[in-house]
DNA sequence: CCTACCGATCGGTAGG
DNA sequence: CCTACCGATCGGTAGG
């Protein structure tokens, strides 16, 4: 890779870290390309030199972590985990990102209603797809009689939602280790499913 | 009650509750006040013989719901109820909110962080005071042994959080009812909470 | 409740 | 990467 372009994509890169910090902060649509400009230290009319749109740059930062959570179910298909065992490895993951990705994912959680049009209906589909496959394993786990009954999408839907309660945590900083609210979360969440 | 008056009253009413639908679809920060004038049927200049500021009408929609959330843990201290009992009561209670009061229940959740300072500051403790409260139930609740060891903060952010995921449920409408879903979504945060 | 309009700010472009 | 600037839209007010 050419120095200029290494050079460009380390910008655009600082780019959407700062904005994934602001949109965070702020939301999307609040957060205007002034501020991020003077966050980034340029010019507003400058980041345009790295980026063509404000929503691609929000585009960004969604599907990248979006695909990440994806490809982390995809890899569950060539392990020999239990049905139970793959949903605590996806409740460790989500807590993970979480923690260690916390304004990406967040902006991800909270943000994609401002997608546009196409990307907003592919990352619908996407996670459409995503909880679906999260239902069979529950329901899969049921059978093999791993898991209480329960309805596999209120199950899903209760996992995925209940990482989101550890963006305060976020906020107040510091009271509990990490490694505290994760075993504390699985074993409340996995522990509860378990037959 | 004046004619006159309670005609404004109720005007105003209109458009709080249409507020919250604009709100909750597209954000405080994206809806518009003529956006929100059009869907109440008058001009935007108009709006403000009801209403003071945009920022009034969140205010109006997010601390109403938050106050209806603090009355209710309030009533529970007038009752015979175990501290186990206390927590499904709150934990049936924002499902309902959620599943009835769709709208402003997930402003309230959502929306909270574009407050103006003081009530957002108003806003903050209150809810930390709220989840406090909440984090005594479960630890009394595991002094008496109802309840399993956890960390109570997690416990407490946990359950708040998970409510959240029945939005999606909102979305996609009706594969489920409503009851299936609140019992299953109890039996899955309570259960796994008994001793 | 409307018409007319305010200053401010938005995302983004031209041209260098 | 900047200066200069575009048309559009924002929340809100004046005056009737």
């Amino acid at each position: 890779m050419a120095k200029a372009q290494r050079k460009k994509a380390s910008k655009k890169e600082l780019i959407v870290q700062k904005a994934a910090c602001m949109f965070r902060e702020k939301g999307f649509p609040a957060t205007s390309m002034r501020d991020l400009a003077e966050s980034v230290g340029i010019e507003a009319a400058s980041l345009y030199n790295h980026i063509q749109s404000k929503s691609e740059i929000l585009q960004e930062i969604i599907f990248r972590i979006s695909d990440d959570c994806y490809n982390h179910i995809n890899e569950l298909d060539n392990t020999s985990l239990s049905h139970l065992q793959k949903i605590e490895s996806v409740t460790r993951f989500h807590i993970q990102m979480m923690l260690t990705r916390f304004e990406e994912y967040h902006v991800m959680i909270n943000e994609w209603i401002h997608l546009e049009a196409q990307p907003l209906a592919d990352f619908i589909t996407q996670r459409r797809n995503y909880v679906q496959r999260l239902e069979s394993f529950i329901s899969e786990g049921i059978g093999a009689k791993e898991i209480k009954p329960i309805l596999p999408y209120v199950a899903v839907l209760t996992i995925l939602s209940a990482v989101r309660g550890l963006e305060f945590w976020h906020r107040s900083q510091k009271t509990y280790t990490p490694e505290e609210l994760e075993e504390n979360m699985v074993a409340y969440l996995i522990g509860g499913l378990k037959a």
